[in-house]
Order: C-alpha cells, then sequence, then structure tokens
DNA sequence: CGCTGTGTTATTGAATACAATCACCGCTAC
DNA sequence: GTAGCGGTGATTGTATTCAATAACACAGCG
C-alpha cells in the first residue's frame, strides 16, 4: 500500500518518554553502570529506549544542567567525572540546605497549631512521607538494604516538599543526586542504623519545633557525612581535614 | 501551488541559538520585562528570534529547570512566581556556598605556596577576576551604576571557577539567578558601597588565608542580605524575622 | 439565568529529513 | 620515522510535518 505522499512517518506524542529517558540514564550512571568518560550518543539511546533523537536530546540536556554529563557542540556528549574532590565541600552545602529545608517545615507545622488550615498539598506531602517511612522500616526489618538509598532520597525530597520551599527542594535535587553519586561509586548503602533518626526528624517537625528539627538534620547529615569520609579517607591531600572550619559547623552546629 | 518534493527547507544549524535564546529570556524575566504568570508559546519566541522551534524548547527547559518557568504537558509555558517567601533561605543557603567557595579558593592559593604549580585555568580565571575587579571599579567612578549587577554576578562566578569546584559553581549558578531576581523585582541594585569589599576578599584569597576568607564572604553576602531584608521588611507574616537561626548563623559568623 | 456538554482552535510533543561540524584514518612530504 | 594534511565517516544541530492534548467558546438544556 503506497502512502500519502507527504507522510513519511506518524508521530506518536508520548509526553512522558523524556522522562523515563531522564531517569533510566541518570540511574545508569549514578549507579556505575555508565563509566565517566563514556559516550553517549543520541542515536543509540533512541534505539535502546525505542524513541526518536528528541526526547533523548531533552534528557541529555538535562542531565547536563545536573552536571552528569558534558557537551561539546557537534562533538557529543560524555559522562562527566565524579566530583570526589567536591565531596567535604558537598557534604557541608547539604548539611545547611536541609537543615534550613527542617527548620522550614517546623514552622510551617507550628503554623497550623495556630489556627492556619493545612493546604492540600501539605497534606499530600504528609502523607506521602508517612508511606516512605513505613516502606523503609518493612525494609530494615526484612533486611532489605538494597532499597535504602531510593528511600533516602525520596524521605530528604519529600521533607523539602513538606517544607513548600520549591527553591530549596530544587538546590537538594541537585545536590544530593550528586552525593548519591559519591556514594555508589564504591558501596551502595551506609547501613540502615541511620533509618531510624527519621522518625526523630519528622516528630520533630511535626511538632512544630524549628530549633529541633533543624539540630536533628543537621546531626543526621552531619553523620552521614562522617560515615563517608571514614570510608573513603581522602588519598589526595587537597587539604581535606582542614578545610572543615565550614563543613563542621554546619554539620555538628547544636 | 506544489513545492518542491522532498526539500521544504534547508536547516542552517547555528549551535549557539539555543544559547541566545536562553540567555535574552532569562534577562527578560529577571528584568521584569516578563511578568511571572505569563504566557511564554514556542511559536512567538521562535518567530522573535527568528529560529526554529527546536532551539526555543531547549531554551524553555533549561529555564525549567533552573526554575524561571513552569511547564505543563501540552498545555504550554509560563513565567513562575518570584519566590518572595524563599527570600531569607535562599540567602542563607546562599551565604554558605560562597563562604565554602572562598575558602576552598583560599586553600587553593595557599597550595601554589608549598610549591605546587598553579594550572592553566587558575591562571585564566584568575585574570578574568583581575579583569572584571578593574571594571567595576571604573563602573563605580563613572558613576554607571546600571552595569554593577552583571558585574557582580561575575565576580562571584569568578570566584567560583577560582575555587575550582564545579559543583559548588553550578549550585551557585542556580541560586544567584534566583537572587538576582528578588532583587530586580523591585530595585536593581544595592549601591556600590559593598563592590570595594570584592578586593579585600580577593586579597585574602590571594594570600591564602582561608578563614579570613570564609569570614569576609560570609559578612559580604550577610550584608546584602540585610539590604534586602531592610528594603522589603517581610509584608507577609510567614515567620519571617524569626527564621534567622540559620540565617543569620551563616551571615553573621566570624 | 446558570450549568454542562460538545465542537473548535491553538499549542505542544515527537518523528523524519537535511546541513554542518568534528574526529579519525590513511597518505604524503620531509 | 615522524609530522602535517586532506578525505571520509560518524554525529550533532535545526527545520519541517503530523499527532495529541488542553483551553476556550458557544449552544443546548435544566
Amino acid at each position: 500500500m503506497e502512502r500519502s505522499p507527504v507522510r513519511p512517518s506518524r508521530p506518536e506524542t508520548d509526553a512522558a518518554a523524556p522522562q523515563r529517558v531522564l531517569d533510566a540514564l541518570r540511574r545508569d550512571i549514578i549507579l556505575g553502570a555508565l563509566r565517566p568518560g563514556a559516550r553517549v550518543t543520541e542515536a543509540a539511546l533512541a534505539a535502546t529506549y525505542g524513541v526518536s533523537r528528541i526526547p533523548v536530546r531533552e534528557a541529555l540536556r538535562a542531565l547536563e544542567a545536573e552536571g552528569f554529563v558534558e557537551s561539546k557542540p557537534y562533538a557529543g556528549s560524555t559522562v562527566a567525572k565524579i566530583p570526589l574532590d567536591d565531596a567535604e565541600d558537598l557534604f557541608a552545602v547539604r548539611g545547611v540546605i536541609e537543615a534550613t529545608i527542617a527548620r522550614r517545615a517546623a514552622l510551617r507545622a507550628a503554623a497550623h497549631f495556630t489556627g492556619e488550615a493545612p493546604s492540600t498539598e501539605w497534606w499530600t506531602a504528609r502523607r506521602a512521607l508517612a508511606a516512605i517511612l513505613d516502606d523503609g522500616d518493612r525494609a530494615v526489618a526484612a533486611d532489605a538494604l538494597a532499597d535504602l538509598p531510593d528511600l533516602n532520597i525520596r524521605f530528604h525530597l519529600g521533607v523539602a516538599e513538606l517544607s513548600g520551599s520549591a527553591s530549596l527542594a530544587a538546590l537538594l535535587r541537585q545536590i544530593s543526586g550528586k552525593i548519591e553519586w559519591l556514594y555508589a561509586a564504591d558501596v551502595d548503602n551506609r547501613g540502615k542504623q541511620s533509618w531510624g533518626e527519621h522518625r526523630l526528624i519528622i516528630a520533630a517537625i511535626d511538632a512544630g519545633n524549628a530549633d529541633e528539627a533543624d539540630r536533628l538534620m543537621a546531626g543526621h547529615v552531619g553523620s552521614s557525612q562522617r560515615g563517608y569520609m571514614e570510608r573513603f579517607a581522602a588519598p589526595d591531600g587537597t587539604g581535606t581535614g582542614a578545610v572543615g572550619a565550614t563543613g563542621t559547623d554546619a554539620a555538628a552546629r547544636g
């Protein structure tokens, strides 16, 4: 059957395609299936995921903005270098961002005690957080440690949504991707003892105790940082171990 | 009227087109030419800039990642709401990021005293910074205050490059865009007295004095924050003025 | 008179087609 | 033997075209 003369194809719109490719690619990079320096060509990815190059392009550009790939015009994209040197600084900044988020979430909860009605988005975020906490507890009980990294990210992003600050949530999203990348570079998770701290943080937020939420979250991130530093022990001498004035300030405050 | 059968056009590749559209759009949003809530359609922008919808798409997606526009599938893009409520938190986080950057830049300079040779990129960044400082001084002398906001951004991003931390530089880039947006929402610059502090910061960095660089940069951002807060004085009561434990901690440290 | 359902329109999403550039390889000259 | 150089292939960048969805207006009905 001949086709109509000016219709060489039939574009099938699938608005979720770029998101799928983006998530899959980012997971592959963070988990190490794609090593730093590896070339990622649009055509290959398009064939892999069964879509055209256009959605693949979108995903690659998003990953470039997130810092996971590097692109040069007409020269293609490669997986970026893992920011190992930035580890301590990233933890320090993350500590401040997360503590600020926790504080703000608690202030928002406190406002609910003084008569202000919780918004719909707040309830949605709070319910999602409860589900995440339950899932994490189940995973800990079943020793399904492989599920914890993903749940951990979702917990922290959930708190960010609870805080209502889109700007801080965006910053956290950007930085936590990098940190998960650091972790997955050698080990896949930092054990389950830190999961228990999550309920304490949520309790402080629910109670509207801003100082306590700030302090607990800072300590939570700080112990995470210490666990990382003990494991990888800064083989290079770029001042690590002495740079900690800001870092420990943020992590050990309170 | 039939057209030539298989050649309806001739794509002219211009790899810089998305960047041009991105920069122009972001400037229009930050400077207020495009108000929050305004609809931005791909076709209109394509006509405006004389390119196809594809580069416009790329620019819009990048702006979405940066938080300046919001998009819904098949529904179009609108300019996002100015994050006024996040102002204090954004300043707090920016203070920590910038102080960390200054500290790291100073540590890098200190390494040069102990025998490590400066890299080519370091020299390039240092030279660019010197030029920016001179340009700013000239602008201050000529009372060309309109040039200061742009020079200010370039100064801070230049220090980020000097620090050598691509991750922190990316975070700063994201957050400083938001802060400039806040400023430009009502006033265009915060005067010229703060420009003089820049040379002091660079002097501390060049001397390799990490604590001093950290302290000066934190104070610099802190006074910027205080200037903003005095001007806009939180008309809404979202806890502003009491949220400052983290904020003032980062801003007034030292 | 208000509301709902439907048709229309405008706008985005994706697939294909073509142009421009870069990287690599072999070749030639010294 | 090595450095410089041109050709060739591969890959990205953009323009056009068609499909699908959302927003909107209007007519019909309660």
